[in-house]
DNA sequence: CAGTGGTCTAGACCACCAA
DNA sequence: TGGTGGTCTAGACCACTGC
């Protein structure tokens, strides 16, 4: 689709955003036509295939030069489109290789999202232990955050993570029981990797980004006694939404972390 | 420095590095050079001139069609220099206007750090009291944290911040002496704007960057006071080490936020 | 060696802004 | 209207990987 004349056409009309061809400077529709350059299009024609697993975590993409081929636009345009997907964490580049799909089951970067680091001293994989899971109806709350409806099927699982030997994180998990179904203790208990690892091998669900929000709360009964640590000992509460593509909440995670001998690390910028 | 026959030559040597040209894909270095690609280069000298002051924050920058100029490079090689600082937020592009040097003092950007909200509605201006602000010499572990000597002269702020009429942010700021000579109370107090504008406006400083330490902590005597909780009461412990360009360290900062009406807000990815 | 992503250039045109 | 950043293309060559 290379004419000499009209370099600038947009071959890829995703949106039915009815885009007049511009013509010497000037639009011909008016109320701001929501125009949206061609590299977003093909980013998401691109995250439109990840999402519908077309390439599933760990998988080569097409190369640049092949998906550039077919959306009938320059390699450039690609690169820019996966240049913002790379940005994003949604793909990881390597040079004379190609392009894979971001995954949680990656050496090195297992446990993206947890930020407690040890005061001193190396960054020790966590031991995990279930304590259970079960079926619920969801909380008029937790259907809220999790973006269900109230008293719909959610799968509680409730983990405690030792560092060092030391009891140091206990986490609440919720989960929407229509993706998710089937999942047991057992088989949570006998996976090695991280959690949402499991989730992209087992459910095809991936974990995309996440918000936190962090409080300092006095534990309680049930706290000290699975933390082992005093009532009223100060703890870190983290509440977690993840997301899959397209801003979809998956998960509710409440974590209580204790911070004697750890903290929660942030960069700022 | 445009040779047909040469495209790839290095224009901007900026570092001493003795990379040879290239020809037909081998150089003749060996025990790997240190290659790094002109943008970067480009991007190094740009951020050197951001150091030195050459344009202030607020200011814009030279036109990148200028720039290439200066640099004897294409467009297209600065403007991926210039996308760099953008995405680390050390510069800000608007269209048809120019490229600015980024700064606290904006509206709508400010308390870019703060990452305390209100855990139901507005988001509003906190009210500040400075509470002291005197001479010290740094003990060891601040020395430490703030890259100087020990016994090396500091300034300690200490500050409470109020939300909705409610003290709930206790602050101690650490400042190397030699910058921030003269820093009083009283100037503090005067100032309108957020502390980080005020530094680049009376000293220079830009804080770029910081990173932060989050634990949960019971309150302490002094604590409660300040912060009208009662002593234990649970809080949230920030350690907040900023720093200017090419990472140094020019402020340490140690918070107490209340968490009972507010949470502390973090997106990972 | 071929294939991939990475860098660099040159040129065209568009969208936005201010004068 | 002219200048700035933003998009898009086409082509060349480099660096890395694996066969």
């Amino acid at each position: 689709m290379s004419q000499l004349s009209a370099p600038m056409q947009p071959p890829v009309q995703a949106t039915p955003a009815p885009v007049v061809p511009t013509l010497g400077g000037m639009t011909a529709v008016s109320a701001t036509p929501a125009f949206s350059p061609l590299y977003q299009q093909i980013k998401n024609l691109i995250l439109r295939s990840l999402e519908e697993g077309e390439w599933k975590p760990g998988d080569v993409i097409p190369s640049e030069q092949e998906l550039a081929t077919r959306f009938k636009v320059s390699q450039g345009t690609v690169r820019k489109a996966i240049d913002e997907l790379a940005a994003e964490n949604l793909v990881v580049r390597r040079q004379g290789k190609g392009t894979y799909v971001a995954t949680h089951a990656e050496r090195h970067i297992q446990y993206r999202f947890l930020r407690l680091q040890p005061d001193a001293g190396e960054e020790n994989p966590a031991q995990r232990t279930i304590i259970e899971c079960k079926r619920q109806r969801a909380t008029a709350e937790i259907a809220r955050l999790l973006g269900i409806r109230s008293a719909d099927p959610v799968i509680l699982v409730r983990r405690v993570l030792s560092m060092q030997g030391a009891a140091t994180i206990l986490e609440d998990i919720w989960l929407p029981g229509t993706q998710f179904k089937g999942l047991s203790l057992e088989a949570l208990s006998s996976d090695q990797g991280p959690m949402y690892a499991f989730f992209e091998r087992e459910y095809g669900v991936r974990m995309v980004r996440a918000d936190e929000k962090i409080k300092a709360v006095a534990a309680t009964d049930e706290m000290s006694e699975l933390l082992t640590v005093p009532v009223g000992h100060p703890l870190l509460s983290v509440e977690r939404i993840a997301y899959t593509y397209n801003d979809v909440p998956m998960e509710l995670r409440r974590g209580l972390y204790r911070t004697d001998t750890h903290h929660y690390k942030n960069e700022l910028s």
